[in-house]
DNA sequence: ACCATGCCTTGACCTAAGATAAGAACTTAC
DNA sequence: GTAAGTTCTTATCTTAGGTCAAGGCATGGT
């Protein structure tokens, strides 16, 4: 019989282990910072963030797969961001001003954050001149990836989108709803539908 | 008889006004920290950055108006930001890790920057927490306003991006050929002309 | 086991925006 | 001051992708 994700809950496993390998920070540190952070289950479906409203944490994906998306005047859905495990993901500008979330975020699978507030990047910052280094470039490279993201938008083709899109996510091409890929290229399932023949029968 | 721009090199005094006003550092620091920053004048249509280059420097316009753009395989350009006053500019991909820039960063205007290497921002990291945090927030600005550029394009139509453009960046469409907004909205510059009649004769 | 729901595909048709071309109104360069 | 770019507009035609509608599979709940 296999166990929920529920029932193995994992301990920071690879929150521990993404702040010492890829950020830097010494092992010490991050004992020092784990008991300001807490441990979240979020079953599928269920939303984490809501437009609107204000929250008090950045998330860190331990386990599973987040959806940052919003819902236009027609009520259709527009995904900005998918977040798998060893991701950062919030509404960043309602967690440091306090103003109501842009955007929603739910768990797509079940899934398991680390749910972390402001003073732990406070404390952090100020401990630990790798997390600083570190929690920069990742603001630097999510920019990049955006701005990456606009040109695909902007200067190319659904088709080339996609294709970019498999190449750079191979994993969550099997993990989410093909709809969900439409919407975060920026067409309709149905285009996609069309597009993903085309590029089979090349 | 009018000076140029070049005439009268501005002192950093945008620069300095910036940094104590809106991020909050202190005169004291700014002053330290000044010696290790230079000024530039650009050219009209000078390219302070191209593709493929490493630079070492990440800018600020103290006067006039930069371009941030790539240039697809077929000749096109794509614009990705406009950097008027006060704004922060780069290929910072490129300046942390040394890498070839994957843009262009041009003058649009007659332009005063501020070049800032590498070592300005460990030393104003290190020396100021005000420098630190507004830093921090500044990146996660740009993350948001891109997160609603993306929105922008995969969920409203070209007359929607328009009306919000001119809401967002008034003076722009002063300083800058149309052909350019078209770019960075992401259509032809036939289609914003369309765009611009339908949206006079409501 | 069955029905309901969600997901994907296909086809027919439509529309927003791209491509092409040409001309008018400007700048800028010599 | 004239020639050579630019920029913007307008018209016509084309096309990528959207909309609408229907049907086929899965799969999950009772």
């Amino acid at each position: 019989m296999v166990k929920t994700a529920k029932q193995m809950a994992p301990e920071f496993r690879k929150f521990r282990e993404y702040l010492t390998q890829r950020a830097g920070v010494s092992p010490e540190h991050v004992e020092a910072l784990l008991p300001s952070v807490s441990l979240k289950f979020c079953k599928k479906g269920e939303v984490i963030l809501a437009q609107g409203a204000v929250g008090e944490y950045i998330y860190f994906v331990e386990q599973g797969l987040l959806r940052f998306y919003t819902i236009d005047d027609q009520g259709k859905e527009h995904i900005l961001q998918f977040a798998p495990e060893n991701w950062w993901i919030s509404d960043r500008n309602n967690f440091n001003q306090n103003q109501p979330a842009e955007f929603f975020l739910d768990a797509q699978e079940d899934s398991w954050v680390v749910q972390l507030n402001q003073s732990f990047f406070l404390k952090a910052s100020e401990m630990s001149k790798e997390f600083r280094a570190f929690h920069d470039q990742l603001l630097q490279r999510r920019i990049f990836q955006l701005y990456r993201r606009v040109y695909a938008l902007i200067g190319t083709s659904a088709r080339q989108r996609y294709e970019e899109f498999i190449k750079a996510y191979p994993d969550l091409i099997q993990r989410v709803p093909q709809w969900m890929i439409a919407s975060y290229l920026g067409i309709t399932p149905e285009s996609l539908s069309r597009v993903r023949r085309e590029v089979a029968g090349k």
